[in-house]
DNA sequence: TAGGCCATCTGGTCCT
DNA sequence: AGGACCAGATGGCCTA
């Protein structure tokens, strides 16, 4: 059984039309990304988007009414505070997508033009762990995994 | 044009 | 107190 074969009867179905695989990386950047330090904004250049990029919407928290349940403490910060805020987390995320290209990388990819999304990386590569602890059980049936 | 994917902003919660 | 993490919301881009 190839992984192909595996990958089609396995829990986390690949898209359909995922029919041949390409066993050469992923090219990395097929759309679009952010690949220079998007944090690289520092606080005196992000005011600017502060001011552009006001609260777009107020479906949570004191804004809008549903603060009551649940905070137990209100933490108020300035906008000094929300901007740093706002750094780290494009960082978080900006290392998270790093490690989502790593992975994408060790998993073998289909021949598809497109990129692999995350949530298509996280489920090949499932399907590949799967894969490769089945195949070494074949091959060394006494070997615990 | 609808739907998928993603970047970003934001507030709440957890943790140090 | 403040950073990390998380999830919801929103808008932009791309593709079928």
């Amino acid at each position: 059984m190839n992984l192909t074969e595996f990958a089609q009867k396995s829990t986390y179905p690949l898209e359909p039309n995922h029919e041949q695989v390409d066993t050469a990386p992923s090219s990395p950047d097929d759309q679009t990304r952010l690949s220079d330090s998007p944090w690289s904004l520092d606080l005196e250049t992000c005011s600017e988007h502060l001011v552009v990029g006001a609260p777009r919407y107020y479906s949570r928290g004191a804004l809008h009414g549903h603060h009551h349940s649940r905070s137990k403490r209100r933490r108020i910060i300035n906008v000094v505070q929300r901007q740093a805020a706002n750094v780290r987390e494009r960082k978080r995320m900006y290392s998270l997508n790093e490690a989502f290209d790593d992975l994408r990388r060790k998993v073998p990819t289909f021949a598809y033009e497109k990129r692999l999304s995350r949530i298509d990386t996280l489920r090949l590569a499932i399907v590949y762990i799967s894969f490769m602890s089945e195949l070494l059980e074949q091959s060394c049936p006494n070997s615990p995994i």
